[in-house]
DNA sequence: GTAGATCTCGACACCGTGTCGACTGGAGTC
DNA sequence: GACTCCAGTCGACACGGTGTCGAGATCTAC
């Protein structure tokens, strides 16, 4: 039995093999990070062609100069690879976010337009990804289960705000803020993903931010900017 | 080269073999109608237990009471299955709308938590294919594309209804109708498969309707009731 | 230089898909 | 009541993708 390599992801330091980092000689055979990272760059660019369905581990092995069987040193399989270039967009992700300002929000609009953009800007600049992911979810508890942790994330954050804003009398009363600040999140994610895939009916880029913008002031604030 | 069956998906009339119809005598071998018509119900049954990708062409046989090859005489694949168990559901959804009433509309809350009702009726009966197509509608592009061509018809239609309330002074201005009428559409859609995919973040069934019409109301006529 | 870990791949077993060609049995001639 | 036609059936095959095993090369530390 070939021994296990962890392949990293679940957030966390990339530590499989840390105490490799700091060789900068040009070794005979790249290094194993190195060939890791291949196959994670090589499964990118092939998502942005063709569905993870139609990319085969041949694929993703000679991409990275290396044999099949190999590949299995490194990933235990195509899923497991998604489930890397998810946890990495998740990571850059949670580094986009939006601080949470004080309620009453001075600007709500302002604010909310914010959180729209950092959102759109982080899972937009891996599009392919976030496509890929959205595809496999549905199938892949793994996947839908790291999905599932980010979008549920992002409704608690807008969940406790909209109770601080109804808190601070800035907003009224409505639907339980969970249930309210879930349906909201849904409406921006399939409307992301839909954008991403290309998929009609979709919200164009240029408009995808305002019109969502109004739905969210409307059913938080009850008035739309 | 066997003779092929055009196994009717594209709504119109269950066509195949339809002279076969009025024949009550028992035979000894199934007719060819009740043959496909048990791929579908074995197909939708085991949808409820396991993703697509899961179920072979062999389950699908064996459960029908037939092999391998013969399943490909009715079907050309496991998709073109699942394409026309989707198509049925999207024939029963059409059938289940709700008559578009004249502007303004009287009652607002009351029409829109209808429509709510029977998109979330049609669909909800057949939990396992929605999902199913759900899942599969971003890998596939047929499958993709009946989706699409579902969304869009109702897309059309609430735009028309929104433009037709602000028209008559019902509804505020806002974002164009086209495009709030998607927002609002994805996030019913999303809703819903979320909901019948088992997911999380979802809206439990009790209070979707409800949500969603807040925040339907409230983006479009700039007032929950 | 040698021990142990890391890394590599050829060869194999397995499974699901889709196709081909031969067969079966009932329905419609005459 | 033999004949032929055709919808329906399936055994056997070819193929492609997955994952494993075991034998090796190569690097690192001492």
């Amino acid at each position: 039995m070939a021994t296990s390599r962890p392949s990293a992801h679940h957030s966390s330091a990339n530590g499989p093999s840390a105490h490799r980092a700091s060789r900068s000689r040009r070794s005979s055979r790249p290094s194993g990070d190195e060939r890791e990272a291949a196959i994670l760059a090589t499964a990118e660019r092939l998502l942005a062609e063709r569905p993870l369905a139609e990319i085969s581990i041949e694929d993703l092995a000679s991409g990275a100069g290396i044999s099949r069987p190999t590949f299995y040193f490194y990933f235990s399989s195509k899923k497991d690879v998604l489930l890397s270039l998810l946890d990495r967009v998740a990571e850059e992700a949670d580094r986009a976010i939006v601080p949470r300002p004080p309620s009453p929000i001075a600007d709500p609009a302002a604010f909310w337009r914010d959180v729209l953009t950092a959102f759109l800007g982080a899972f937009g600049s891996h599009r392919a990804v976030t496509a890929a992911a959205d595809a496999a979810r549905a199938s892949d508890p793994e996947i839908g289960a790291l999905w599932s942790r980010l979008m549920t994330g992002w409704v608690d954050r807008d969940a406790a705000i909209i109770e601080a804003e109804r808190a601070a009398g800035a907003a009224p009363d409505g639907p339980p803020a969970r249930e309210l600040a879930t349906a909201l999140s849904l409406m921006v994610e399939r409307s992301m993903t839909a954008l991403f895939a290309d998929q009609e009916p979709a919200l164009p880029r240029e408009q995808l931010v305002e019109t969502l913008l109004h739905v969210v002031l409307s059913a938080v604030y009850g008035t739309a900017a």
